[in-house]
DNA sequence: ATGGTGGTCCTACCA
């Protein structure tokens, strides 16, 4: 069999309940893990993923920011919300599944914070809690082995941590999202999983490769200012059954789109 | 170098 797991950014999942049905139907994956839902679990559109086939979905959401969810056609069980620097925030959440008569797999959701403008943590509170949120990431996975068992760790990071993860390595310097503190710490927790990154599995360390361009540009797709914010890491005991990766840059350009584009991924059982 | 757009929810705040 082949598991599909797939992450996206929704940028509000009731505005974009239209994007996200059309993209269950004609990618089907079994599993997609959404990021900024900002909704309260109780205005969750969860009927419509039902009538869609996904009869399993595990929330975390609060009111008009963040929050993150988890649907699919496969059973879930043992959810989890971590709350990360004790902010109250709807970042994080994880469930178990199993592929038919396989070993469960563990599936972590994130929703890093974006960190403000100002990429100083003396004079920007936002920046601190973004550095301060993957410090924590690396302690809890080094002492609770995240990734010694099967697992896949997915979401919106808000790191592009290569330099062709950015559309100008030199100009984005500055830049948060690829400043060289948060590229390091990425790179900390990558490491203390060890996770490895399925996308550049796939796609050459030196090739440009994005998933998100800015709403404020006059044209996405002509300008081409993109970046990889959004990741999928699997453990390295799940790594020899990767079978396949694909970023659906297209629906960047469906109508009212959201500024993220999912990220699927294929594992071969 | 600047400001550009879009989300929530109603006044700024966040991305």
């Amino acid at each position: 069999m082949r598991l599909t797991v797939a992450t996206w950014n929704i940028n509000s999942v009731r505005l974009r309940i239209n994007l996200v049905a059309r993209f269950l139907k004609e990618h089907a994956p079994d599993v997609l893990c959404l990021q900024e839902t900002k909704c309260r679990d109780a205005e969750f559109p969860l009927a419509d993923f039902h009538k869609l086939g996904y009869s399993h979905v595990v929330i975390n959401g609060q009111k008009g920011y963040h929050g993150v969810a988890i649907a699919s056609k496969l059973p879930l069980t043992d959810a989890d919300r971590r709350g990360f620097c004790d902010k109250g925030d709807a970042r994080h959440v994880a469930v178990t599944l199993t592929p038919a008569a396989h070993k469960p797999v563990r599936l972590h959701n994130f929703y890093v914070p974006a960190g403000g403008d100002e990429p100083d943590p003396l004079i920007n509170p936002k920046f601190a809690h973004k550095l301060a949120f993957l410090d924590e990431l690396v302690a809890w996975m080094s002492a609770d082995g995240v990734a010694n068992t099967d697992a896949i760790m997915v979401g919106d990071l808000n790191i592009a941590p290569l330099e062709a993860d950015v559309w100008s390595h030199k100009a984005l310097l500055r830049v948060v999202s690829h400043t060289p503190i948060e590229v390091e710490k990425l790179g900390l927790v990558l490491r203390a999983g060890p996770w490895v990154d399925a996308m550049r599995r796939y796609v050459p360390a030196d090739e440009k490769l994005y998933t998100w361009w800015s709403y404020r540009a006059r044209d996405w797709a002509e300008s081409n200012r993109g970046r990889r914010l959004d990741h999928v890491w699997v453990s390295e005991s799940l790594a020899p059954r990767l079978g396949g990766m694909r970023v659906l840059s297209e629906s960047r350009g469906w109508e009212r789109p959201s500024d993220h584009v999912p990220v699927l991924v294929h594992l071969d059982y």
